[in-house]
RNA sequence: GGAGAGAUGGCAGAGCGGUUGAAUGCGGCAGCCUCGAAAGCUGUUGUCCGGGCUCCCCGGACCGGGGGUUCGAAUCCCCCUCUCUCCGCCA
């Protein structure tokens, strides 16, 4: 959620950053007006209630020392019924204002490129030189096919279509990266946790799937809970509503999770092989950060990120995601884009963000400074895609027979198979 | 799924329907003591919103969540959620 003060104290800077990203900064006038509201509506219920209180307190005092409390009745009878339709209005202001806070997008950061979408974001730096091939290189999806690696047609059978099963040494190999993830996100110094893969709506609340991204979410039948759509939800909300010391942060968290995603928004788009499924392993990493020192905490998860794939020999690429292409949540994130031979193109396979106090507002995540209770910086990256980075494995270490090298650093979690 | 018990401040644990935002203990913080520490003693110690234009005061809200009774509810009533114990089922 965005600051509320900031936007009454700030108005214009914050109209033009959410026009950075695309958003109409009437719906900020909106808002104010909606706060001004609540905040009438506020003082004169609070006032109405005080007087009832006071009254209140002067009946019990009445009745200890036996005066007559029929006047005095009266007057508190009268008072309580002025009160009803204030506690109404008050109610509905309250409504009215979440419900549009709740759909305001977060604004960016100063330095975030303006831009529409994709196409207007910036490139920081390549990683790693393409390997030149000496034949053509196959898509993963064909190289899957021919091995047997991936078996589409019985994952729609099982569930539905954008549902793959993966088979043999793929499914191997999976397993290898998911481990070969944790244990160097480990060595970084974030603390392993195993999660619940639903989460209920208010965690997601937390996090900013709801209540505008319904859609999106596979939801439990007569149960509040819903699949996860990113170990996101669950690592960044184990401190909701609770108050950290501060010599606690930063708090670093990966999770190995799957997720689970409708891709209501992207009919047609990737329908062939395994880029774009209803569920997907990830490798999750997630911090829970001084406002101070976000920043730093950010570049080391994007750097993470990188080392992650220049271990495994995968060339890619940074870039810093524009105002129109930058989530919901984000005040600024840097995408990892990996080589694809195959497709002849870098395709996101991490996405890291920093959402400054957007969620910790929603959230109600604290840190103790000194006395005072305040917000914390959360930030998300993924380390990486699992899925993703088999489909880059498989078409930057193919062999013009369709065999697949394992990068160096995966031999030994696949016990010395070479193929 | 069935039966019972419970949900109070960071934790433990009291709380006749009326100065109870809440006893007490632990923990935390500050001070005294000490060369220093421990022990001991003294004081202090919840969160959110609004106003004064701020670390001090005033008002409002909060004792799992939501309704209700009442002038007044942590305390009485109803619903929901969760936890624990027993039974059933189960990896």
């Amino acid at each position: 959620m965005i600051d509320l003060k900031y936007i009454q104290n700030h108005f214009n800077e914050a109209s033009a950053q959410l026009l950075k990203k695309g958003v109409d900064p009437a719906i900020l006038s909106q808002l104010r007006e909606r706060f001004a509201a609540l905040k009438e509506a506020n003082a004169a219920l609070e006032a109405a209630k005080a007087e009832q209180n006071s009254m209140s307190r002067l009946f019990g005092q009445y009745k200890r020392e036996g005066k007559d409390i029929g006047e005095l009745k009266a007057r508190v009878d009268a008072n309580k019924a002025a009160i009803v339709p204030l506690q109404e209005a008050a109610r509905a202001a309250e409504a009215a204002l979440s419900d549009l806070a709740l759909t305001i997008p977060n604004l960016p950061d100063d330095t975030v490129p303006q831009g529409a979408d994709e196409a207007d974001n910036v490139e920081i730096r390549k990683v790693l030189e393409p390997r030149v091939f000496g034949f053509e290189p196959l898509e993963h999806w064909a190289l899957a096919e021919r091995n047997g690696w991936i078996d589409f047609e019985r994952g729609v059978k099982l569930a539905k279509s954008r549902f793959s099963v993966l088979r043999g040494e793929a499914a191997r190999l999976e397993r290898a990266l998911i481990n070969f993830f944790l244990d160097r996100n480990r060595d970084k110094g974030f603390e392993e946790f195993y999660v619940p893969f639903m989460a209920n709506s208010t965690m997601l609340q937390g996090t900013g799937q709801l209540p505008k991204f319904a859609d999106d979410l596979f939801k439990i039948e007569d149960e509040d809970l819903y699949l996860i759509p990113t170990a996101e939800v669950p690592l960044t909300n184990m401190y909701h509503d609770e108050i950290l010391p501060e010599d606690q942060l930063p708090v670093l968290m990966t999770a190995y999770t799957p997720c689970f995603r409708r891709e209501a928004g992207s009919a047609g788009r990737d329908t062939r092989g395994m880029i774009r499924q209803h569920q997907f392993d990830k490798v999750e990493m997630v911090a829970i950060a001084h406002p101070e020192r976000s920043d730093a905490v950010f570049e080391t998860m994007v750097q993470q990120a990188s080392d992650l794939l220049t271990e495994l020999g995968l060339p890619h690429r940074l870039v810093e995601l524009c105002g129109g292409d930058l989530g919901f949540s984000a005040a600024r994130t840097i995408d990892l884009e990996v080589w694809l031979p195959g497709q002849n193109r870098y395709r996101e396979i991490s996405s890291v963000s920093n959402t400054r106090d957007f969620q910790a507002r929603r959230a109600r995540i604290r840190f103790k400074d000194g006395k005072k209770n305040r917000l914390v910086h959360t930030l998300n990256g993924s380390a990486l895609a699992v899925g993703r980075t088999l489909i880059a494995i498989m078409e930057n270490y193919q062999n013009e027979d369709g065999t697949i090298t394992i990068p160096e650093v995966l031999k030994s979690y696949m016990q010395g198979n070479q193929e």
